[in-house]
DNA sequence: GCGACAG
DNA sequence: ATCTTGTCGC
C-alpha cells in the first residue's frame, strides 16, 4: 500500500526559514547514547527518489531483522516536492514523505539507517539528525559522498576507516564495508555512538558496499516512483 | 565575487 | 537525484 502526503503546514518556503529550523531543532539531538547493538531488534532503512519535472516524490521504509538482515516488512509514501535540493538542506525535500512511508509500516522501525548524513552537516543537523529528533528514534546516516569533508584514504581490509574531518573536529567516519572500494561515510544521527554506528554500517554490509537497508530502500523507493508517476 | 556542494 | 549502453573483470 502507497500513501499520498501533501506538504506539511508550516513547512519552510526559504532556505532562510529552513535554516533557522535546523538552528532550533539542533538542540534537541542526543549523543550520548550508546544505541541498540548491531544484530538486536529491528533495522530500518528509508530512501527517496524523484521526479521533479512532474513534481512527484516517492519515500520507502524497509525493515529488516538485524540478526538475519531478512525483510520483515516494508512500506512507501508518494507527495509533491516539498523544498528544492540544496545542500545542507536536504532534509526538507526528503522528511514529509519519508515519515509518512515510517508511519505506514505499522510498527516500530528500530534503528533507522539514512541515506545521508547526520553530525557531518554544515550546521551538524544533517537529514539522520533532523529524522531522529522527529521521531525520537536512533539514527545514523551513510552517505556515499564526502560531501565538502577531508579524510584521509582508509586501509585497503574492509572495516578500515579514518576521521571524516571539518577542520579538526571529527564530524564522522569514512569506513572501508568492502576490500579495496570507495569508503562510505558514517555519521551519528541520533541516540546512537560514532562507533556502534560504524558497528551498524559493517553488520549491514555483509556483501556490498551500501547498507542492505539502503539497497532495499532504494529499489523499492524507486519500484513507487515508475508505478506513481507512470499513471501520469 | 567564484567555486563546491549529502540526495 | 537523474539522464543512459556497453563493457571490463571477478
Amino acid at each position: 500500500m502507497t500513501t499520498t502526503v501533501g506538504i506539511p503546514a508550516g513547512w519552510p518556503a526559504t532556505e532562510e526559514q529552513a535554516r533557522a529550523v535546523q538552528d532550533e531543532l539542533r538542540e534537541r539531538v542526543v549523543l550520548d547514547e550508546r544505541g541498540p547493538e548491531p544484530g538486536a531488534g529491528h533495522v530500518t532503512g528509508v530512501d527517496v527518489a524523484y521526479d521533479d519535472a512532474r513534481d512527484v516524490v516517492a519515500a520507502a521504509a524497509v525493515v529488516l531483522e538485524a540478526a538475519t538482515l531478512r525483510v520483515v516488512a516494508e512500506a512507501t509514501a508518494v507527495g509533491r516536492i516539498s523544498f528544492p535540493y540544496v545542500p545542507g538542506l536536504l532534509a526538507f525535500r526528503e522528511i514529509p514523505t519519508v515519515l509518512a512511508a515510517l508511519g505506514a509500516l505499522g510498527r516500530p522501525p528500530g534503528l533507522i539507517v539514512c541515506d545521508g548524513y547526520g553530525l557531518a552537516h554544515p550546521r551538524r543537523f544533517g537529514l539522520a539528525s533532523h529524522l531522529g529528533v522527529l521521531t525520537g528514534l536512533p539514527t545514523i546516516g551513510v552517505a556515499k559522498n564526502p560531501f565538502t569533508f577531508t579524510y584521509d584514504d582508509p586501509r585497503t581490509p574492509r572495516g578500515s576507516a579514518s576521521p571524516l574531518l571539518a577542520g579538526s573536529e571529527e564530524v564522522g567516519r569514512a569506513l572501508r564495508t568492502r576490500d579495496g572500494v570507495k569508503p562510505v561515510y558514517v555519521s551519528v544521527g541520533h541516540r546512537v555512538a560514532l562507533d556502534n554506528a560504524c558497528a551498524h554500517a559493517l553488520a549491514l554490509t555483509p556483501a556490498y558496499r551500501l547498507p542492505e537497508t539502503t539497497r532495499r530502500a532504494d529499489a523499492l523507493c524507486r519500484r513507487a516512483l515508475r508505478e506513481a508517476t507512470a499513471a501520469l
